[in-house]
DNA sequence: CTGATTGCAAAAATTTTGCAAGCCT
DNA sequence: AGGCTTGCAAAATTTTTGCAATCAG
């Protein structure tokens, strides 16, 4: 677990307790996006007794120091990623596939918002929608 | 209540009706976002009867469509906006402001992605999070 | 007409809260 | 020791479903 994010939770003054590592941990191998009820199974992996009150009272704290951030992405309630950095989804609205890429081409926008609206910008999230390869083809059609 | 967007209701062989008349003329006004509960709200300003399940159905159909987009900023569950171009927004993780912004420097990355990934991009929702001007001196002290 | 659509109320799912016990520091 | 944290179970919210009645086409 990295002590790193471990310092940061000690600074703000709580305490570190092993449910709130167990949610980090699980919220820092984050594989893919995560709901609370996920997040919980996996915390009590690693700490059984977890309940998940906590993970939603850990989440909301780990969202407040910025360390997660929710996401909503397709359907099915929100999903925790880690909030630093930046993040980038291409979503298929026919097959609801999502694929993940790097490519940072956000700096300068970054750049050009913090000077013109005088935000201090810490990360973003990037969504785009559209047909992926396989749906170009196939439209909706209509009424399900 | 744009004629074009109800036949896209109408093509997909989905039938007019006042409920689904009435949202979209709820979503289709937006001044903010609004969720399931303010649309229901607004739904029933214009049609009275129409009930909670029928909003939440017709969010449901409109989404699929690609005419709504449901998102979560900040806390507070889903909200609902228009789907079609881009929305952006700078989110104050500090006091939760939130500063939409029309400048769509979007569009080079659009096309850079649609040739990387074969993907028919149609809309976007850029998210960037930080602290607003008025924020930026009094970072978050911690344990609440 | 006819089947899609609706509203209602009940059911399910998701989050939040109250509180005594327990743990971190 | 002291108070932040926790887990539990109950409460509050939010969303979904079943179904007969209604409405659009």
């Amino acid at each position: 677990m990295s002590p790193e994010l471990i310092d940061r939770l000690r600074e703000a003054g709580y305490k570190i307790t092993p449910p709130r590592l167990a949610v980090l941990e699980v919220i820092q191998r984050e594989g893919e996006h995560l709901n609370p009820n996920e997040i919980l199974a996996q915390a009590q992996a690693i700490h059984p007794q977890t309940g998940r009150a906590t993970v939603y009272r850990t989440l909301e704290l780990l969202t407040n120091l910025g360390i997660v951030r929710p996401i909503y992405v397709g359907d099915s309630g929100p999903t925790y990623i880690r909030a630093e950095g930046g993040h980038h989804h291409l979503v298929c609205s026919q097959c609801g596939r999502i694929l993940d890429f790097e490519q940072c081409v956000a700096d300068s926008m970054e750049r050009e918002l913090e000077a013109r609206f005088g935000f201090r910008i810490k990360s973003h999230l990037l969504e785009f929608y559209g047909l992926c390869a396989d749906c170009c083809g196939e439209e909706t059609t209509g009424a399900s």
